[in-house]
DNA sequence: ACTAGCCCCTGGGAGC
DNA sequence: TGCTCCCAGGGGCTAG
């Protein structure tokens, strides 16, 4: 599922490709029922009919990432300059790929694009969620400006006070995921930094000595940028921006490795499973400590 | 201030 | 082979 290293996967590969190219027509066949407030995207089909709108004609000027969001600004022509206007948000949810000139029988968004391939959105679940906004309005938009720092910007100070601040009973796993802590963090990598800083999924946040965080802190870089070189992580179905798969997967030490032998050098224990907050924690009993 | 539980969705795996 | 059932989960929401 995209989280930081995806997202930013397909961000970079984006931006090789559809920089200063313009949208010349928007089909989509993703209207479905929405979520509770989730109403505000292309899914509602008075909603995509202004997308449509505001993105047909307009040229693709930079495309950054925010968080586990994709954030595509546009300009638009006027009279003198071509100026930035509108933004273009996707976040992929959890089996949504943006994809240039590849497609796959779950594309449900395409952007057609001037005298180059199409940019389509894939997502076979139909999660992902797409709206648009002024660009200078982005940073207050739903879902972004609820966001955290980036994990790979943050400092280790930041990084010490939000975790314990965010709250002293929560397990540290809750936090790590919590975008509003700090902005990237899925289950898989929540799993797998928990694994190697040797800390229990179910420790309480405020407990942890600040040793260990230093550690967690730490390993939350070193993975991430690990699965930023090997392209991501594709267990799921995460293809980056030309339809490849990631190699994080061939990496992972607990995310859904339930039953499976730990290992970690000199560890007997084997993998469990258990439910925080609605989703499955993977962890070693044997020496993950819980605080 | 928090959590549990539900919702959106559908391919894939297990069991029969 | 093909049916049914269950599972995966980000994040928004409500109820407790």
């Amino acid at each position: 599922m995209p989280e930081l290293p995806e997202v930013h996967t397909t961000v970079e590969g984006l931006k090789k490709v559809v920089i200063g190219k313009t949208i010349t027509d928007v089909w989509s066949d993703f209207h479905v029922k929405t979520a509770h407030g989730e109403r505000s995207n292309i899914k509602n089909k008075k909603y995509f009919a202004d997308f449509k709108k505001n993105v047909i004609g307009a040229k693709i000027k930079s495309v950054e990432r925010l968080g586990k969001h994709v954030v595509i600004n546009l300009s638009n022509h006027s009279t003198s300059s071509w100026q930035a206007k509108n933004s273009i948000i996707v976040h992929m949810k959890m089996t949504g790929h943006l994809m240039y000139g590849a497609s796959d029988p779950f594309v449900h968004l395409i952007f057609k694009l001037k005298g180059a391939g199409d940019l389509a959105l894939s997502d076979m679940r139909k999660f992902a969620s797409v709206c648009i906004t002024e660009t200078k309005k982005v940073k207050n938009h739903p879902g972004i400006l609820e966001l955290g720092p980036d994990p790979l910007k943050i400092t280790f100070e930041e990084f010490r006070a939000r975790i314990k601040s965010a709250s002293w009973r929560r397990p540290i796993k809750t936090a790590l995921m919590d975008q509003s802590v700090i902005a990237g963090i899925g289950n898989i990598y929540s799993d797998e930094i928990l694994w190697v800083s040797a800390v229990h999924p179910l420790s309480r946040a405020g407990e942890i000595p600040d040793k260990i965080l230093g550690v967690m802190f730490a390993n939350t870089k070193k993975i991430l940028k690990k699965s930023i070189r090997h392209g991501g992580d594709s267990m799921s179905d995460y293809r980056n921006a030309f339809g490849e798969k990631g190699g994080f997967q061939n990496f992972h030490k607990a995310y859904r490795k339930t039953g499976q032998k730990c290992l970690k050098s000199k560890c007997r224990g084997i993998i469990k499973r258990l439910i925080v907050k609605g989703r499955s924690a993977h962890f070693c009993p044997a020496h993950q400590i819980k605080f």
